[in-house]
DNA sequence: ATTAAATGGTAATACTCGTTACCATTTATT
DNA sequence: AATAAATGGTAACGAGTATTACCATTTAAT
């Protein structure tokens, strides 16, 4: 029996098969918290790592390094966007429903946080940001598309291009509000605000402002 | 007569009174290309030094840092939005004057940078993003809501709150391809491009989507 | 003329951080 | 049982960087 110095004070050695998924369940949750708080450039992976309560060693052989965990994040995050439109019946309900569930999702803290420091950081990772409004954006804006397609054939709506009305209903839905949110300038609104504010954006957008 | 060892290969010294604003403009000229392209966290003050021909005593003299240089360019680059909306007789025609100037400004590739740039830096400097704001659109803002305030006396438009209409026309101009913009996943638009763009907007705004 | 102020250039200070290496340890695999 | 794989902990490497200091120099101010 030879004699060890203790180097694993607490627990270490190859995980057991339940542990695996779990601890890196914990590492990628803290680490999208410690990224939201701190932006990209300013957290250390020695912080990620403490935070986690794992191994440096460990985030690099999982992630390769600093850019694969923040893309891990990212595709994390873009997964959470997939719902469908539910026809309510009217246009406007239907609208309003799909709204209030939009800009809830949107206007959370940590969805805000995400989408500013993809954006300061879209030069750096600029497959990143694609992939993004791809997976996430992007597919709400599809749904929205063959929406006014559809309520264009029954001749409900004027013929402008779908494409054009779902990016202006998705704007109008955003509001100038949103861009102060982005910028840290105004609090997160909480789910009254937010149907008031669907609920106006809707009308106006079907039935415009004039008189 | 003491030997003296040339330490000023080129240039030195107090600079004469005309030099002295050309330096300044010079120094904010380069570090704002600088910053545009590389963002700040990636930018070095010595290579902005490098850049401008200048020193770095020089740049912690003037601004005392690389904060207080970010920070002034960001004054600089704010104070460029002033501009009134002309009223042009009918209200369609005023908007559209007024969108077509505002859009073609904010989506130029070095404004859109600047404001990816802000918003991914706004939890550093909270109060940058705000005077950047308050200076830039909500300015325009502020004229937009004066609009629509005198339009509904009138009678013309409805009788919704102006400063929704205000945020909402805003966010009718940029719309949802601002967004892909400010994430690099479109080109910079056109001026023809943008005058479509912004008759449709305020089109749509006016009269609403529906038959 | 003399002093103060501002500059250029270089170096040094005093860090921080991403990444890799090493060793003992624990579990999976064969 | 023996080997491979993955981990925790610590340290080291190497690169980069914001900031300050020092000296000679040039101009402004008094």
């Amino acid at each position: 029996m030879k004699m060890t110095t203790l180097k694993c004070s607490v627990k270490c050695g190859r995980p057991a098969k339940g542990e695996e998924q779990q601890s890196r369940d914990r590492l990628l949750d803290a680490a999208l918290q410690l990224f939201l708080e701190q932006g990209y450039g300013n957290l250390s992976m020695e912080t990620i790592a403490k935070e986690a309560r794992v191994s440096l060693r460990t985030i690099y052989n999982q992630f390769g390094g600093k850019a694969g965990i923040f893309g891990a994040l990212v595709k994390r995050c873009s997964d959470q966007f997939a719902d469908s439109l539910a026809d309510q019946g009217s246009l406007e309900d239907t609208l309003n429903s799909f709204g209030k569930k939009f800009l809830f999702r949107v206007s959370r803290p940590d969805v805000v946080r995400m989408r500013a420091i993809l954006i300061g950081e879209a030069m750096r990772f600029p497959d990143l940001a694609t992939e993004f409004y791809q997976q996430g954006p992007g597919r709400t804006r599809a749904s929205l598309i063959e929406l006014f397609r559809q309520y264009q054939q029954t001749g409900e709506i004027k013929n402008v291009p779908p494409e054009f009305l779902a990016d202006q209903y998705i704007s109008a839905l955003r509001n100038e509000r949103f861009q102060r949110l982005q910028l840290g300038l105004e609090p997160t609104p909480d789910e009254a605000e937010i149907d008031a504010w669907v609920l106006q954006a809707t009308r106006l957008f079907l039935q415009g402002c004039l008189k």
